[in-house]
DNA sequence: ATTTTTTTTTAATCTAGATTAAGAATTGAA
DNA sequence: TTCAATTCTTAATCTAGATTAAAAAAAAAT
């Protein structure tokens, strides 16, 4: 389980195997069922997941009830509601599991901590955030000047794996439209 | 001029005298006239841009000629193409300046090599880049779960300042829709 | 295996917001 | 100032995608 993770650091900034040993000791494994939370809207987000097995989903719920989805996280990703997470504040979010779900999970308070002690742990988020930023910013520029149809196409050649492993309303949430029009593209080929 | 960036840098990680010393030798200053760009679609993103004063604007043309903005930088913003500026890859997105602006320039590779000499600045980007992506999630969920009035009124509260300096087109292009759906949509009050 | 729940499809109708086109108002440049 | 360019408004028409409703299919749970 572990090891999924320190493999992914290495992958960014290489650990010394004492700075593995403190990795180890910083996170907890967790298993989440089918539809269980991490993170519930109006609490304050304790942890960010790692996930090692599964797949995670974040999202909000609007006023009348509809889901949209804002972030998926199969393996080796990570997942949280940040803006929660970092400010230390209830937010709009929720995380589940999509599916059977291995998590390595980590507090905002041992993270912080850590960085001071292994300044590349602060570059490995540091990193993993600008990615995130930069991916964030490409979404929502396709989302401002791209169809409907086109979405859905890069969705499909972006996340693969998902398309075969996770219903197809949620790719029309996170996509930003309803399924039935989803189903309607689809019949269209 | 470099006297705001380091306020702005000691708001969120205060320096020693030595430290501000060397962060005032890595940026250029630079003056932009109204409409002139920072940086062009198609070519690689050199710089991040510290806004002392004015506002510049990053955003992507689509393919019917339209634009659309992603950022608005007013002053004491940093922005860049974070994708490019990151990658070290041609991207979409332009940046120009919406009003006369003065801006701090540092490169990515100044950047990158001043981490291992001040970590307290890699404390910084990490610190303001998780606000920015707590931000653009923030902005997300909003496209995906209001309608335009609304994203209308908060942009209004969350930019006072930006309502009365830029042009309304420029809002709309910013929250999505057409200038002419905007103009229906004050004319409602 | 059977039942229950969830997901997907289809189809008719509706609407938020786009498009098109002109004129009016602002702004900026010379 | 005056002229040219840009921005804003109004109004008619159009459409991508939403809504509503039911039935069909698939997946979970028992």
């Amino acid at each position: 389980m572990v090891q999924n993770l320190i493999q992914h650091i290495n992958g960014i900034t290489p650990l010394t195997e004492e700075e593995e040993g403190i990795v180890a000791e910083l996170v907890r494994e967790k298993t989440l069922a089918r539809k269980q939370f991490l993170h519930r809207a109006g609490e304050v987000a304790q942890y960010s997941a790692f996930v090692v097995e599964g797949c995670l989903r974040s999202y909000a719920v609007d006023r009348n009830g509809f889901e949209h989805i804002l972030q998926f996280a199969p393996a080796n990703w990570w997942i949280s509601d940040m803006y929660s997470f970092v400010k230390n504040k209830p937010s709009e979010l929720n995380v589940d599991a999509l599916l059977e779900t291995k998590v390595l999970l980590l507090s905002r308070s041992c993270q912080v901590s850590i960085f001071d002690r292994i300044p590349k742990l602060e570059r490995y988020f540091r990193i993993l955030t600008e990615n995130a930023l930069a991916a964030s910013n490409h979404r929502t520029i396709n989302y401002l000047s791209l169809p409907a149809k086109i979405r859905y196409e890069k969705f499909c050649t972006m996340y693969p794996t998902l398309i075969n492993t996770i219903p197809q309303k949620s790719v029309a949430s996170y996509i930003g439209i309803t399924p039935e029009f989803l189903s309607k593209l689809r019949a269209e080929f």
